[in-house]
DNA sequence: TCGTTACCATACGCATGCGCATTGACAGCG
DNA sequence: CGCTGTCAATGCGCATGCGTATGGTAACGA
């Protein structure tokens, strides 16, 4: 009677447990996977879990290792393509103001960086994409050492930009005032 | 015996808890503010504690009341004797850059904003600064809008910094390095 | 000197959350 | 038809952390 109730489920994969940890960290952050919490929201018990994962750091690592394979990865494979250097920063900078959704997992992690399991792979995922951003910036004409300047602070602004957007809803700006900052942004930090 | 083996201790008053918690929160972060916890670093137990707070949530609103008051308010109190204002945009940029330790609690908070302590205060501050550096561009000459998206992109730059620096070892860059680093935020995001 | 106040200790109840052990259900295959 | 491996439920022990109750003690004023 009181089974099964939601989307037709038949036996759960560890897949499946990865995907729902996921989520749950893009909705309320790392502390808040919790395996008994997770369980619920997949219509078992722990039981279960503890058959497809030692533990709970367990399944937290292969979670975000899933993550940086899969959305991380596509993240520059969408940009990549654009051919000029500068056309390809510019969408960069748009795409993150737009896109502000799919960095809620990205900006969940920035709040756990005490974390042992999410320091190693943040590190990584911030000098791969400051290394993008380096490289974007040398295509662009820029001096090495310049180069890499900017990248770090274009960066910066990346990761400000999500807490303060995600978290506090500081901008409070409308339409047309939000597209004129982020216009702003790309004339700032992208050199003529 | 066991007793008063730290710097010979008397009584302690709501303040001195308050003080110990702020530490906590610099050194650890904010759930790391355990009342237990903290009563074990002050030499007494929760006993006391709770005769000085109603719970866990006054000492935490107490603190960082305190902080904002305090810490927080002579940060700006420091910069605004200075005249010329590009040259106070660049006192700002590389007095941010040089004590970095006094904004541990400022990057702990970052990464607390969603309890709902923390939000309001630091929404309020954020606001505060923010407004702080539109002026700040207003004088330099900047024309208003400009100057109110220029700030905002400062002050993400800033709130990123902290989380690469502190959390994340990101820079990992010699002394030189750093302060070419620095150097180039100042040429890149201060007007000429 | 006696009582009051301010501060602290001890002990408990309660909730949450992890991890483990045991048992049960069910499918596929021989 | 029954065996075996896979997945899940239940229940327990343990630790942590909050909040409360109650009792103790040192300091100070009257």
């Amino acid at each position: 009677m009181n089974a099964r109730q939601k989307t037709e489920r038949t036996r759960l994969s560890a897949e499946d447990w990865e995907h729902g940890a996921l989520e749950l960290i893009a909705e309320s952050g790392v502390n808040a996977l919790a395996v008994e919490a997770l369980a619920r929201r997949l219509g078992v018990t722990k039981g279960s879990f503890y058959w497809h994962f030692r533990n709970r750091e367990a399944l937290l690592l292969a979670a975000l290792e899933r993550w940086e394979q899969h959305d991380e990865a596509d993240v520059l494979a969408q940009i990549e393509p654009i051919d000029d250097p500068r056309e390809r920063l510019r969408e960069i900078f748009h795409r993150v103001a737009r896109e502000v959704q799919s960095h809620r997992i990205y900006a969940a992690l920035l709040k756990a960086l005490d974390h042992p399991v999410v320091l190693p792979l943040m590190t990584r995922v911030s000098q791969r994409r400051i290394q993008f951003l380096t490289e974007a910036y040398l295509q662009a004409a820029m001096p090495p050492k310049q180069a890499g300047h900017r990248a770090r602070l274009a960066y910066a602004a990346f990761v400000g930009f999500l807490q303060l957007n995600l978290a506090l809803g500081m901008p409070r700006l409308s339409h047309e005032e939000f597209d004129a900052y982020v216009e702003h942004v790309a004339e700032t930090l992208i050199p003529h």
